[in-house]
DNA sequence: CGTAGTGGTATCTTATTGAAACTTGGTTTA
DNA sequence: TAAACCAAGTTTCAATAAGATACCACTACG
C-alpha cells in the first residue's frame, strides 16, 4: 500500500505520446514555424515521410488543434499549413526536447556500444 | 532551390522518438527519479503496462544509458532499476513536455471537438 | 498531345504493440 | 513433501499501425 506517482490509463502522457509527440509532428511544427508551407514542399523537406503519414499526421495535428489548414482558391488549387497559436507554445518544451537530443546522442551512442559489447 | 531546415533521415529527432521519447519512458524515469524500483513494482505503478513492454522498455533504456539495472543477491533474487545521470538529465525536457500537456489538455480537446463537429 | 506538378486516397505488405500463456527458480503453506 | 505462489521475465499469436506503392482528378507547360 503506498501513495506514490501512480500512472493512470488517463495519464496525460498517454495523450502526449498517442496524439502530439510523434518524430513526424515535431519535424512538421519545426518547418511550419518558419513560414506556412504547402503540402508538397512539406514533404520535400521531410526526408522519408510518405504521403500517407503526412497527411495523416496533418490532419491530426489541425484536429488537435497545433496547426491550421487553408485552402487557396488559385488553380491549381494549393493547399497551405501554418502553424496556430497553441501549436506555438508547443515549440518550446519540443525544442528542450531536440536540443537535450543533439547535446546527448554521443553518451547515448557510446553508451548503447558498452552495453552490446557487455551482452 | 532553397537553403531551408531539411530534416535527413539521421536526424536527431529520429534517434529521439525511435529510441527515447515513448509513452512508458517518461513514466519509467519519473518513477525511477523518486526511488530504485523493481520490476513488479514498476508494472504496478504502470496502469496497462504488459510485462512484455516493460521488460523491452527497460532494455531499451539500460541500453541507451538512461537506467541502470542491478540483479540483488537476495533470496529470490529480485531485480532494481534506477535512474542514472544520463538519465536524471532528460527528466527536464520530459517534465517541460508533461507540463505542456496538463496545462494544454483543455485546449487541445476543444480543438478536437470542434473540428470533429466541422467535419 | 504527353508530361509534370498539385493534394491527396486506396491498397497491400510489413513492423510494432499488446494480451495471454508459459518458464525458471526459489519459497512459503498445508 | 507436494501444492501453491511470487519474482522476473520470454514466447506466442492476434490486432493495430506504419510504410511503400499505385492510383485519381485536376491544371499548366512545351
Amino acid at each position: 500500500m503506498d501513495d506514490k506517482t501512480h500512472f493512470h490509463v488517463d495519464c496525460p502522457s498517454r495523450l502526449l505520446f498517442e496524439q502530439i509527440a510523434d518524430k513526424w509532428s515535431i519535424m512538421i511544427l519545426t518547418v511550419l514555424n518558419e513560414k506556412p508551407t504547402r503540402f508538397n514542399e512539406l514533404k520535400r523537406r521531410l526526408e522519408g515521410v510518405s504521403q500517407k503519414s503526412l497527411s495523416m499526421t496533418l490532419r491530426r495535428l489541425e484536429r488537435n488543434g497545433l496547426i491550421q489548414r487553408q485552402v487557396l482558391q488559385t488553380a491549381p488549387v494549393a493547399v497551405e499549413y501554418s502553424i496556430s497559436p497553441l501549436g506555438l507554445t508547443l515549440l518550446e518544451p519540443f525544442g528542450a526536447l531536440y536540443r537535450w537530443t543533439c547535446e546527448n546522442i554521443q553518451a547515448v551512442e557510446s553508451a548503447r556500444e558498452s552495453f552490446d559489447r557487455r551482452v
